[in-house]
DNA sequence: ATAATCTATGCATTATAGGTATCAATTGGG
DNA sequence: CCCAATTGATACCTATAATGCATAGATTAT
């Protein structure tokens, strides 16, 4: 049994005449006879009744017609599959994320990815920033949302969004009613901060913010979350700057002030140059919305 | 692309060794490599990557084997499917009955059959006695199931149930409170009986009963249904010898009595001999319920 | 370093599919 | 009633393609 007979013998049994299904087929006669022929044979009953004018499907024919039809059909849709999933457009994308990155970029570019290939099943993963580069490195994700963590040459790096930085402070600071202050405002407040290994350039951004205004801030806590950030602050254990999309976090107790000549802040896609997975490439090929 | 390319790269897939595969293949392993290069040269992407050590699906490849393993079953299904077809275990038949023998040989033999072949899609279609001949030999129905209604040659003929005549009375008549009559009882009454015509067995049934008794019966009115002579007969137009089952129409104002020394009358399968659908030799080998 | 393992490649051989010619059967027209 | 036309099957030949053998190339384990 071979794809041309099963081919063969749909064109067959349409046309119902074997000069005719070999001129569609691009053959002679002789061997289409000898197609279906063999085709019966491996199969051990007639799908045609050949009559002195006329040629017709047997009931075994009819209902083989139907299934092969069909089958035919889901192989095309098969070798097209295969060739989507080598291109990216269909498979699994596992995407590791920082929480910060749920509270701006995350959304907007997994919907735009979700619309332009909605055959890649999308798995998102809330991960801490000191877990996200392993996961990509031992594979457990295939693309990671962050900002710049670390100089790694085994992860490339691409960014994706920019903003720029806001202060947060307790609703119980004197400047709290202000709408906008700037770094050296701060100077004598305790901050709070996220941790220099786990993002330098986050955590550089606010220090030089400061040193830039001539002081060095005094850090009283840190911690991993934008969002335990702003908790902490709400509850007066002190101010901080936190990208500017933590706005959006409004909490009973902080208030959130424009910050005057604020450094912008970048997050970026990371992913494993040697992960064989293909979506990666349509991922990381996606516009990005810097703004 | 071929059947046996596919064929092999599930195998490949499930061994991930060349060598083992061909060996699985009854093939020597250089075709086997050849086969798969065709099939991805064809497909226009590379299904395994073949590292130093060990052989790996590609994501395509991965998304592929899945769809060709359902394939592949789905075809061997399909060739079942149509061998099945071929002996009459799958398709459609169509079963034309007269209602008479739906109060007795009919629900049994449907339930039968279709227990026995739950594949072959039944459509049941009550007909008139004298439309059976025409359906079946137009090829409206492909089993007839009805009294004997004429000798034809061009229909073959299976004998499947057999029972008595009953007398039935108008509940107002005088012997309608017996268990039991003989025909000879009901020299004097109105006859409603069945036209000769159509089925001229069970018309002589009636008639050398009650000629048997030295009278002709004086019939009042004809009629084809067996229930519509029972209906008529509680309306006390007549009596009636009808057959044993019809007893099951617990009809107001009809009283069945047993008739002693009825003759046995007879219901079977008629079918055309060059009807194509197997099905047809599916249900008339169905064992008897001869009573 | 060397043997072992595994896939790819070149080449000769064989199998098989396709083409041409023709036959057999049937039907429709003259 | 015969003959031409149509249609599918068969015989035989040719060409293409697949198979097997031998071996190369690459890599890992001892």
């Amino acid at each position: 049994m071979d794809l041309k007979h099963l081919r063969s013998f749909l064109v067959l049994a349409e046309t119902l005449n074997f000069s005719r299904a070999a001129q569609r087929l691009n053959i002679t006669q002789p061997p289409l006879s000898r197609q279906i022929a063999t085709l019966e044979e491996s199969i051990g009953t007639p799908l045609f009744w050949r009559h002195s004018r006329s040629v017709v499907l047997t009931p075994a024919g009819e209902q083989f017609r139907q299934d092969i039809s069909r089958l035919i059909g889901d192989l095309d849709f098969a070798v097209e599959s295969a060739r989507l999933a080598a291109y990216g457009g269909r498979g699994k994308l596992t995407l590791a994320f920082t929480m910060y990155a749920a509270w701006n970029v995350l959304p907007d570019m997994v919907a735009r990815f979700s619309a332009e290939y909605p055959d890649v099943s999308l798995s998102l993963s809330e991960t801490l920033p000191r877990d996200l580069h392993d996961s990509l490195i031992q594979g457990l994700a295939d693309v990671g949302l962050s900002f710049p963590f670390r100089f790694d040459h085994t992860l490339q790096y691409k960014p994706v969004f920019r903003e720029p930085l806001c202060a947060v402070l307790p609703a119980s600071h004197r400047l709290s009613s202000q709408t906008s202050v700037s770094a050296g405002d701060l100077a004598q407040d305790a901050f709070i901060t996220f941790p220099k290994t786990t993002a330098p350039a986050l955590h550089e951004a606010v220090t030089n913010c400061c040193e830039s205004y001539g002081f060095k801030p005094a850090i009283k806590v840190e911690t991993q979350l934008q969002q335990t950030i702003v908790n902490l602050v709400a509850n007066g254990l002190g101010v901080a700057l936190v990208p500017d999309s933590m706005r959006k976090l409004r909490l009973e107790g902080a208030a959130f002030l424009s910050l005057k000549d604020s450094p912008v802040i970048e997050q970026g896609l990371y992913w494993n140059e040697h992960n064989p997975n293909p979506c990666v490439q349509r991922f990381i090929e996606l516009p990005a919305a810097l703004s």
